[in-house]
Order: structure tokens, then sequence, then C-alpha cells
DNA sequence: TTGTAGGCGTTATCAT
DNA sequence: ATGATAACGCCTACAA
């Protein structure tokens, strides 16, 4: 592989003048810019990040962590970092690290997101110092170089209680995935307390556990149709997609939402008001989410201290998978 | 931050000794091994991945980078790459490559998978040598160190075709997304040929454009019905969502689906069998794709020659949306 | 304006 | 079984 002493060598310069050249410090003569350029363009040149990182000290990149590629994959979300990333000259990777973690360990990254629940809050712990700031979105960690950037998951679900408890509904049923989703379990603790706010008792039976795709919504709430005799009059679902599929469902059964069953999903993703019947869903700005996170990983970076993380705003959004003709017109 | 020669003076032992140990020689006494063990720890030492790389001039990482993280993201294909690099030993990071492509450029992978219509051919020309093989997998380009994987686009499209005139269907539409994606114009391309070849025509009036979401689907279908008088029998969409949004908007404006309009898709996505009404569509092993696509960089890695790449299978599935009762009941 | 040289943290060869 | 030491490719004072 070419090296940028064979570039030097190459342009009949010193390794030093190629150095300048390459890092466009404008010490250098143009006639011997034009040779040392040409030489690495003739050579291939590509410089060595590992070389230039290992002198430099950094990297100039930030890793997100996540526990895999399929399931809800948080397009918005990666966007609103990539989107902070490169605002600030750093460049992103994301990985789902397997149980080895070499990245993290090893230093490739100047900070990390965490949104992978096999990684232990013991390794996040071991790694994170003054040196190397890490953001977690999926748990609470006590750790002076460790921020969380949580969604107000409670605050989201609690609204959509609300909602439902003031349209009448007594027995309210919850869909969610799996017990590893921080955000997940959260919305469904939420949901739990608001519920007892409420007066209302929460039933294990009324529990959908699916796994966040509409598939898994429109399987899971087709099992608990046929097994059930009695229906809540509401479900409200840890995402939207779930609500979507279990909406399905429930129309394939010949029950109507919402005069049967009314349901209220979570995230407002694209397709929830074009859906039929249109989503009562709440809205998160996971973009905005993504942005917070960045930048406060890499305030955290530039030894900003004291700052405050603003909460990322949530809005609950009725339509008519939850609402009556005649409550739609009055409100 | 704590080095490898910290370690070493804490554990008193020379840094060769304790490297050996960090790397599991079993050159060393297990006295030994146990001090330098514990000085590590005690230190909270973290190898410098760095170092090690530009020492060993390898990295053991692969990169896959992407135009972005919205629109389609293939989360199988990503599944089926990292499956691949994470059974090798190495390590996957995916990257949406702003306009300097530095992890490209400098080193960060020992090679690379391409789903980016931003990153030219002429820098993978320049790019890619012996020492660093990459994979295509949107377009073709002819460079013994590059290898594409495509799907048999143009293929499926032809069995979507030939089902539909099979059926009776004379003017036959198409959606597709933007001009930027392969397989997108490679899915129209095959429309094209396959129109002409069963002497239809092909009108461009009748291609629709939006950009591979349902949402985009849905709206432009709903401006097509609006602003045409006369309509095809039938569409084929290069992908499955926006064949669902284009159904919906069909179905709100009070048309049957397949009755008035049928509709094929393309990719098989798990929803399109819950659909309703069900989706046919052409059905693509992404997966495969991934572990094809990561398994030929690995053999381009290992030098191995002269293998051959097989095709990536795609089967037509038909379902309700271009068949009739009749039709079905018969075959 | 250009060259010399030391060092970034590792690994690995060669002694001991 | 362990220690010295020379790379790996690059950057950057400091010299010239």
């Amino acid at each position: 592989m070419t090296t940028l002493k064979d570039v030097a060598r190459k342009a009949k310069v010193s390794l030093a003048t190629a150095s300048y050249v390459i890092n466009g410090s404008d010490l250098i003569s143009q006639p011997t810019k034009d040779k040392v350029l040409f030489a690495a363009k003739e050579l291939g040149y590509r410089p060595n990040g590992n070389a230039k990182n290992l002198k430099k000290n950094k990297n100039e990149i930030i890793g997100l962590f996540l526990s895999g590629f399929t399931g809800p994959f948080f397009g918005e979300l990666l966007e609103g970092i990539q989107d902070t990333v490169i605002e600030k000259g750093y460049e992103m990777v994301v990985c789902a690290s397997d149980d080895k973690h070499r990245l993290l360990m090893e230093r490739y990254v100047d900070g990390a997101i965490i949104l992978n629940y096999h990684i232990k809050d013991e390794l996040l712990n071991y790694l994170a110092s003054d040196k190397f700031p890490i953001v977690v979105l999926d748990r609470e960690i006590e750790n002076p170089f460790i921020k969380q950037i949580t969604l107000p998951n409670s605050l989201g679900v609690e609204h959509s209680v609300n909602h439902l408890v003031e349209l009448g509904h007594k027995r309210i049923g919850f869909i969610t995935g799996s017990e590893e989703s921080y955000d997940g379990e959260m919305r469904l603790k939420g949901f739990k307390k608001t519920l007892s706010q409420r007066g209302l008792i929460y039933r294990e039976i009324d529990l959908i556990r699916a796994d966040f795709t509409e598939t898994s919504g429109l399987l899971s709430m087709k099992t608990y149709l046929d097994e059930h005799e009695e229906y809540p009059t509401a479900f409200i679902s840890a995402n939207d997609e779930m609500a979507m599929g279990a909406i399905k469902a429930v129309q394939q059964k010949g029950l109507q939402v919402p005069d049967d069953i009314a349901f209220v999903g979570y995230d407002d993703i694209d397709l929830s008001k074009h859906f039929h019947p249109p989503l009562s869903t709440v809205r998160v700005q996971k973009k905005l989410w993504g942005i917070t996170a960045a930048e406060t990983l890499f305030k955290m970076l530039d030894k900003e201290t004291g700052f405050e993380v603003e909460d990322i705003p949530i809005e609950f959004i009725p339509r008519s998978s939850s609402l009556k003709g005649g409550e739609r017109d009055s409100g």
C-alpha cells in the first residue's frame, strides 16, 4: 500500500513537505504542491486513518450502538443524529455490536450513543470517562460521564389513558412488545400508573405481548380475540405498528373500530393519519430525540458542563380510531 | 488515557510481557499473567485500536455504505451481512457517508459494501484494489476488484407482467420511486421490456413516480386518479409499500381491488400477506442478498478467485390483489 | 520554503 | 519466561 513516504519519494520532497501538502498547509510553494499532489494521484495514495488518529489521539467518529437491524428501526432518530454529527465535522457509524463490543472497547469512536439492551450497565460504567462520553437512550444510569436522553413515555401514555377515560372507557387493555425494550416497559408503567390514578384496575389478562411489528400486533390480537369471551372497550398500544395490526384483526373478526373497540397507538408514524380509521396516537419527535442525543454527546466532548437537557416534546393526537362520530363533531 | 506501558510499569514487567499477557500468549507464567491482568483492571486499561491496526495493517471491520437512513431501510439485508461478518470474526459498521467519504478514503474498513448512489463509480474505481475489495449492490461496474451482487429485478417484473397479461390485462401502469434507485430503475426497465415482448405498449402517462413509501404511494395514486379520466386495469409497483398506499387511494375513491384495478407489488414484505386484499408480489430473499454480498467480499479478502456468484432467487406470489374470485379458485 | 527527527500505542523479532 | 527495541504511517515542533 502506498504511504506518504512513497509519495514524497516520487515527488522528490521530504516526508514533512508531502504531509504539509496533503493537509493543505499554505506554507508550501505552488510548484511543490503540484508535484506532490500529482505523485499522490499517480500512486493512488490514501491516507492511513489509523496512523493519523493514533497521532491525533482522536477519530472524530461517534458510534451508535443498536441491538439489531430488524424490528423498529428508528429512521428519524438516525437522521437526527447523522445531521448533527455531520454538522460537527464528525462521522457516525452504526453497529449492532456482538458480545465482544470491540468497537466500543478499543476506542474506534470518540463517544457513543447506546440503544442496545445487550450492553450492560457495568460495561458502560467501565468505559465512560472524561475522554469517552456516552449517551444512553434505553436506560437510566448514574454516572457523571453518561447522560440519558429518554423519551417521556409515561407522560404520553398518561394522555392516552386520560383521553379514553374521559370518553367513558372503564376497561382498557394494553399491547406491548418484549420486556427488553425500555420504552415499551416505561409506556406500560405509565399505563398502570395512570389507570390507578383514575381509579381503574389493571388486569394482567388484558396485556398483550407482541414484538412491535404490525404483523405481530395482528396475530396477537387475533389470538386474544379467539381466546377471550369479553374484551376491553379500548386498547392502548406501545407503538403504532402494533395498533394497526391489532385493528386489522378486530376488523377481520367483524367488529367495529372504534365503536366496539377503540385504539390508541404511540409514535405517530407517517402512516397513522392515512390508516383506516386514522389512528389516535402520541406524536414523538424522534428526529429531535436524535439531535438532542448527539448534541448532548458533543457538549460532553467539548467539556461543557452544567447544561440542561430539554425533554423531547410529545403531543397527543386524537383521531377516529378512538373517537366516535359524535365525539369527533364535538371535539 | 492508560496505555499498555502504564500497565507494564504498574505490574513491574516489560512492555513486551504486558502485551503478551493481554493477547493471551501462553509463554507467560501464571503469576506474571495475574499481575498484569490485575494492573490492567486497576487502571481501566483499554487497548488502542488505532495503534493495533496500524501495526497489524488491518482492522477486521467491513463497512456498509448507505445513502441514508430513512426510506426503505433493508433490515433483512443488514441482518444477512451482519451475521456473516460476525461469523468471520469481523465487525460491521454502517454509515451514510457524506460527500467526503472519509471512512471509505482513510482505510477504516478492510472492505466495503456499497448501496449509495451518492458514491460515484469513479471513486470506487479509485479505491478498489487487491487489498481493498468492494461489493456493489446498486450498480454495474467493470473492475477486477469490484463485484456486483444485484437483484434479478427485471426477471421479477417479467413474472408480474406475464401474470397480469394472462389474466387479460391490456393496459398496465407502473409505480416507482426516484430515478436514483438502481433497483427501481431496473424494475421499470424490466416492465417496459416485458410489455413490448407481450405486444403491449408502454405509456408514459401511466408511470407514477413516488418515493418508495406507503404514504407517497397513497398520495401519488390519489393525484393520479383525480387527474385522469381513464385508468389502467392493473398497476405494478416497484415495491410493496407503495402498492399498499396506492390500493388505499383506489379504495378511498370507491373503486374495487382487484375488480376495477389489480395490483402487484415487489419484495413480499412481511405485511403483504396480511394486507386487505392480500398483495400479489415478487418475493425477494433480502437476507440472502446480504449474506451473498458479505460472503463475496470475504472471498475477495481471502484472495479466492474464479468463484461464481449465485443469483438471488425470486418467486412470484399471486394473491388476491390481482386475482378475482374465480381466478383464485381455479389457480 | 523545506527537511530532520521524535513520538503516538502496539506488536513482534531477537536476545537473554 | 521475560526484556529491549524496531517498526507500523503519520504529524509537527524545531532546524536549516
